[in-house]
DNA sequence: ACTTACATGTAACGAGTTACATGATTGC
DNA sequence: GCAATCATGTAACTCGTTACATGTAAGT
């Protein structure tokens, strides 16, 4: 039995409409790329998977050849299921962290390189953060849900940056 | 060619001094559980290949039947190549914050109590790193690199902790 | 003697990505 | 007509965990 976690996913980026597998793909990767992504060569055999499942259906789309996806009443009930689960625990792979550990190697100006790479790219993620909250106080359809998750990187990526300043000062105060 | 992460780890706790399989997960688990995690079905085909590489050399160790293994030369720049190098990037997968973009199927409760189990979590992961920076400060060996990681880890926490009471209070201002 | 900790290794499985192959539709 | 985008699917591969099988050494 495979991945309920991208079970979940699919199902859930079905509760808003039906979908094409390339549509759901789309709305991961623009709307919840922060926090979550998929890619085809997983989203196509889920979604033969719960069609075979009775979780989702298929009608005709627009275009001949391609399949148009909706959730199924089982397909929904599951959906609540998974989304009342407890998130499985992720084993941490920090390879920043990893690195810094054994910075006595590397020395400080490598490792401070290091930070600062990291640095930038949460200085990054905070500007591409601050679009995204823009766009979801506009749009209409955007609930508190959504900008809870964009809250929650704010957070993240400020507390990468305080911590980067705080090893760049420290790394700084170190010999050669 | 497998895992450079894997490799990079298991030859950055040999430079600390020579050890067995099982030490290296030892430490791996005692010391970086915050930011890493090896399997033993990991780190014994690793040693294998980085033997046949001779990028590690192996001692008879004091136990018969336990090969205590050793960075070679070419291991040590090895290893300095790998540290260099920058962290591959991460694809995100965070379970909790799925769930709360989806939250209107779930409900504001529902949605809350993930968000608590999230915020414990958070809280006893600062216990933890409580008693790790009091234990790395108390210890002569331990280097300020180490301390670094602590503190990343504190900032990470700390920031999850902040993100869920705004939420918590978002969530309770919600209908039912 | 017995239990606990140390130690190694592999087979089966699960999850996910990348690259490739293929084709339909739309806009210019 | 042609390019860009939309769309589907699979095969090979990478990475990693879990569970099992096996045995040694140390402490009590």
């Amino acid at each position: 039995m495979p991945s309920s976690q991208t079970d979940l996913a699919v199902l859930a980026v079905l509760s808003i409409r039906p979908a094409t597998g390339y549509a759901i793909r789309e709305t991961i990767t623009a709307d919840l790329s922060g926090f979550w992504s998929e890619s085809f060569g997983q989203i196509y055999p889920t979604l033969s998977r719960l069609k075979a499942a009775g979780l989702v259906e298929t009608e005709t789309g627009s275009r001949t050849g391609s399949a148009l996806y909706r959730l199924s009443g089982d397909g929904r009930a599951h959906l609540l299921d998974l989304l009342t689960a407890p998130p499985a625990p992720a084993k941490p792979r920090n390879g920043l962290l990893l690195r810094v550990f054994f910075g006595d190697l590397l020395g400080p100006q490598a490792c401070a390189d290091l930070v600062r790479a990291a640095r930038e790219r949460a200085e990054q993620q905070l500007r591409d953060l601050a679009v995204a909250r823009a766009e979801a106080e506009a749009d209409p359809a955007a609930t508190r849900y959504w900008l809870l998750t964009i809250s929650a990187g704010e957070h993240a990526a400020r507390a990468a940056i305080a911590w980067a300043d705080e090893a760049l000062a420290e790394l700084s105060s170190m010999p050669g």
